[in-house]
DNA sequence: TCAGGCTTAAACATCC
DNA sequence: CGGATGTTTAAGCCTG
């Protein structure tokens, strides 16, 4: 990404640049593994030169190619402060060498993939950020540097220093010669570029790229400096150690370079570059500072004949950013990284803005440094985000596994589910987490936390569950579950006969045939897309076997209803003299309370049981008032058999709760009934393959 | 330990 | 005749 980019700003050496890209990747690979250990940059790194910078290279092919060798065994084995000593003397001596090789425009050792001609850049593009991860992690091991240690290593730096200033002596003159040549070029109107003209470019671009990347190796390392401490420490302490620093600052030799060799820049400026770099050493902010040493920089787009060909896309972008805030332009500041030039309008930010970070070198530096901050951010922001998943995770595991009262669990998960049951699409079921709930049941399928405290009633338990408790039994439950339900393949903790009731008190006409039955199963329930021999055989049996269940013949066939009488009439012997049911219904009120206004206003206005979710309007709220519905029944159930609601204070429900529950028909052309209720938008998609899937075809339902 | 409820499996009957 | 639908029985499990 940010490879590309810079590919894309070099015209001449858009070779190179790739070859950097390709590089630059590799190498921020090794980059990313050295940060993940923790290694701590270094002092003397940031007084690298073009060498040096070629040299880290190196270290970093070397170290991509036995990594241990260099991160792992030389930094822990050796102890710190030497092996820190000698890894600066050999960077010193390789910068050397190097710098010879470099001063002669000749490739280093590079990466493969760097085009023989123009390597340097390349190595240039790609050595900061790999190589000062390295470095430092070599040198500073840990941030344990005496300050005699560090004395040598600055005073190693500043001879990299010296080298460093006849290597920009060299860049001077390059800038120069090709500042005539690209002058001439222009003058003389478009003509082919002659090979040697374009060698020069290319190697006056090669160079500049070396620079633009020492003064990124440096504000990287300077940053690594400040994140370690190192920085901070050194302001308590004489000026010597900062002295080298600030001196070594590419960006200001680089801007002084810059300034001879477009002779823009003012005194101001100068003092300007000063500061900052000294700011730099001393302050330097994560993703500010490698930008501000590079605004230190003049521009000298003038200078560099890619730009006109690149300039108009700037401009187009500047355009386009005008008619929004600028995101680079904020309180009269021009807000590119490392650059604070007061601009009085919008207008003059522009100009600002195309005259000062136009597309050349520098630019591009600066945004590949930007990038390379946002690349860390966004590399922490994902190790953070794991982390956080992790914690969630095993929070989420512990919260369900110790929960044993099925009751309470579920209630809090029906409140929480119906927000998401009515909203959840059946895909957002899916990301739900699903590992925590897995011991819940024997499935694959990954529950929502919600759904997860109601799973685990599943298996065995579901039965007691939905018996015992027998409040918040199907309805509540189904409901509000049931986007769950339906994408996973749990085993939902009720009974067949709650399921059964469920589904046929859905149903518009209250009744349901068999095939029906099996289709909202089916439909509801991921779980019952499997076996289905097996719960068919159950689900007929139930039906059969419960009294509730009353077969009526119709036109057509045969239609199943429920009778509620029959069906309460059983529950109630469970419940009757079991005081944890009462106490659960209880419970479950509490939970549901912020539903309870609507539910009884609704119930008031049916005094008995006959209002239903259409007449809610609010699917959720309809839900709700399914589930509160269930409950009541649950309660009324106990009461009405038992003939115990003598007790008034027992159950604040009881005085809010109908009797009996009929639906009204909902949706008249509703056919699949059940899930009308609560999703009707949901679920009509996904069946029609859900259903496929079963050992057993299930009919679609006929008329 | 027992009763009750639920699930599962299976046999059987009936109907289309 | 085969499959769907219903009914019935039995066994096993779980919980109070």
């Amino acid at each position: 990404m940010m490879q590309e980019s810079g590919t894309e700003t070099k015209s001449n050496g858009s070779a190179i640049q790739n070859g950097a890209s390709g590089g630059n990747h590799l190498l921020e690979c090794s980059l990313r593994e050295v940060r993940s250990n923790g290694e701590t940059p270094s002092v003397e790194i940031g007084a690298a030169d073009l060498a040096h910078l070629q040299q880290q290279q190196v270290l970093i092919l070397a170290c991509a190619k036995a990594p241990h060798a260099l991160s792992a065994e030389n930094s822990i084995s050796q102890p710190l402060s030497s092996q820190a000593l000698q890894v600066a003397r050999q960077l010193l001596l390789q910068q050397q060498q190097q710098q010879q090789q470099v001063s002669g425009l000749k490739s280093p050792k590079r990466n493969e993939k760097q085009p023989a001609l123009q390597v340097p850049v390349s190595v240039a593009m790609m050595t900061p950020q790999v190589i000062t991860p390295q470095q430092m992690q070599q040198i500073l091991q840990q941030q344990v540097l005496t300050p005699q240690q560090l004395q040598v290593l600055l005073q190693q730096q500043q001879a990299l220093m010296l080298q460093q200033q006849q290597l920009q002596e060299f860049y001077k003159k390059q800038q120069e010669q090709l500042q005539l040549q690209l002058l001439q070029q222009q003058h003389a109107g478009k003509q082919p570029k002659e090979p040697q003209q374009q060698q020069v470019a290319t190697q006056q671009l090669a160079f500049q790229q070396q620079l633009l990347q020492m003064q990124q190796l440096q504000q990287q390392h300077l940053l690594s400096l400040q994140r370690q401490g190192l920085l901070t420490i050194q302001p308590g302490q004489p000026t010597l150690p900062l002295q080298p620093l600030a001196q070594g600052m590419i960006p200001t030799e680089l801007q002084q370079l810059w300034k001879e060799v477009t002779g823009s820049h003012t005194a101001e400026e100068a003092a300007s570059n000063n500061h900052s770099s000294l700011d730099l050493s001393t302050t330097c902010v994560s993703s500010s500072a490698p930008s501000k040493t590079s605004l230190i920089i003049n521009p000298h787009a003038s200078t560099n004949g890619q730009l006109s060909v690149h300039t108009p896309k700037r401009e187009s972008l500047s355009h386009e950013e005008h008619s929004h805030s600028h995101p680079l332009y904020g309180h009269g500041v021009c807000k590119w990284p490392g650059c604070e030039a007061v601009c009085e309008d919008f207008q003059s930010f522009l100009k600002h803005l195309n005259s000062e970070h136009a597309l050349d070198d520098r630019s591009t530096a600066q945004c590949r440094v930007q990038m390379q901050v946002v690349q860390q951010l966004e590399l922490q922001l994902a190790k953070d985000k794991e982390r956080l998943q992790a914690m969630m995770t095993h929070l989420h595991v512990k919260s369900t596994e110790p929960k044993a009262t099925p009751q309470p669990l579920n209630l809090v998960s029906s409140v929480t589910l119906s927000k998401t049951a009515s909203e959840a699409s059946p895909q957002s079921l899916p990301h739900t987490p699903t590992t925590p709930t897995a011991p819940i049941t024997p499935v694959t399928q990954g529950p929502s936390v919600i759904t997860t405290t109601s799973m685990h009633n599943v298996g065995p338990i579901r039965r007691r569950y939905s018996d015992k408790y027998n409040v918040p039994i199907s309805s509540a439950d189904i409901a509000q579950n049931q986007e769950f339900y339906k994408n996973a393949e749990v085993r939902p903790p009720f009974t067949y006969a709650s399921l059964i009731r469920q589904a046929i008190l859905e149903s518009p006409e209250k009744q349901l045939t068999l095939n029906e039955i099996y289709n909202w199963f089916t439909r509801m329930f991921a779980y019952f897309r499997r076996n289905a021999a097996t719960w068919k055989n159950a689900v007929r049996h139930n039906l059969s076997l419960h009294k509730c269940f009353v077969r009526v013949e119709n036109v057509k066939g045969a239609v199943w209803t429920v009778d509620e009488l029959e069906f309460q009439k059983r529950r109630p012997q469970k419940i009757s003299g079991n005081p944890s049911l009462i106490k659960n219904i209880q419970t479950s009120h509490t939970y549901c309370t912020p539903l309870n206004a609507a539910l009884q206003a609704s119930m008031a206005e049916n005094s008995i049981p006959l209002y239903t979710t259409a007449s809610m309007g609010n699917p959720t709220l309809g839900n709700l008032a399914n589930a509160m519905r269930e409950e009541l029944n649950g309660a009324m159930e106990h009461t009405n058999s038992n003939g115990s609601d003598s007790s008034p204070g027992r159950s604040p429900m009881q005085a809010m709760h109908p009797v009996h529950v009929k639906e009204e028909p909902l949706d008249p052309d509703e056919n699949e009934g059940p899930l009308s209720l609560v999703t009707t938008a949901n679920h009509s998609p996904d069946f029609d393959h859900d259903r496929d899937y079963e050992d057993e075809p299930v009919n679609e339902d006929i008329e």
